[in-house]
DNA sequence: AGGCAATAGATGCAATTGCATCAAGCTTGA
DNA sequence: TCAAGCTTGATGCAATTGCATCTATTGCCT
């Protein structure tokens, strides 16, 4: 007898339910940005990341890990975000390779403006639907999900 | 005193992990196609809508509301994937502005090879991390985070 | 019938993503 | 010390996505 290698049907529900509803939530909020002529979800988490590191900034490196971006989208996302102002990019001491990228005073303002909006969409989509305790559940849930190499979030 | 529409921290928890879990997850399952020379996820989703519909087939605008792609994305999907054999477009009867799309034995035999590899991703990542009893709890509350319009899924 | 809004799907163009590769600066080990 | 290899970040090019708009029908209302 051979062995069946498809996974259970809890599985794939399980499954289904995740792709299918993160994507909806993460349009939902997308398109509230939107509506606000507010930039890109990937803006805030950078944003988010960098005002949260505070004036030593973060290396692009130190972004990736934290975003889960891929390289070469953040080297374009840090380009766009300069071009708007709302960072910096400074020279690193000891490595002639490397930069800091620091949230610009213009940053952190766009960050709150977004936070507004953003916020507002957690809450609905959220917030409004599960319990606290329910949401913990959640989190716990799906942080056993996570792929081994985990940081902290 | 002003209120604060700020979520609260178990909602910003559960949706950073609900964002950053999905994100990894489909990554890993999109890695592990092409790892294997298949074609994207998104082939897969059409194709499997497709094949469950039978010889009927489906319009394209039911392919969206199952699958929550946007029109121009199904579209030239649809497009891509008539180029490789793997649907067919067929006019209807009784309207003319539509087209009743059907998978071929072509399409069948990919959906089978993408299914033997997504599915093991499935059973490693979600699968081998939760019991059958967690699955279906995590299932029940994102079900409860869906919006409005739902179908059945 | 005849016009007018609504629906189904396609498409031109700009922006973004993905892939592969590159250049520059570090680090290490013989 | 210096060549080989690794790390950091950028970039050319192709594919995909997003947006806006377009065409062709269809359905409805008078």
């Amino acid at each position: 007898m051979t062995k069946k290698a498809t996974p259970s049907p809890e599985a794939i529900k399980a499954w289904a339910r995740l792709m299918r509803v993160s994507r909806q939530l993460m349009e939902s909020a997308e398109d509230a940005l939107k509506e606000s002529s507010l930039p890109p979800l990937a803006w805030y988490d950078v944003l988010h990341e960098l005002a949260e590191a505070g004036e030593g900034g973060l290396r692009p490196f130190q972004l990736i890990e934290r975003t889960l971006f891929a390289q070469y989208n953040i080297s374009r996302l840090l380009a766009r975000l300069e071009a708007d102002g709302l960072i910096e990019k400074l020279p690193v001491a000891d490595d002639g390779r490397g930069q800091t990228i620091r949230i610009s005073a213009k940053g952190r303002e766009m960050r709150r403006q977004m936070w507004a909006v953003y916020g507002r969409s957690i809450t609905e989509l959220v917030d409004a639907k599960l319990s606290a305790d329910e949401l913990t559940m959640v989190s716990a849930l799906l942080g056993r999900l996570r792929h081994p190499p985990v940081v902290d979030w």
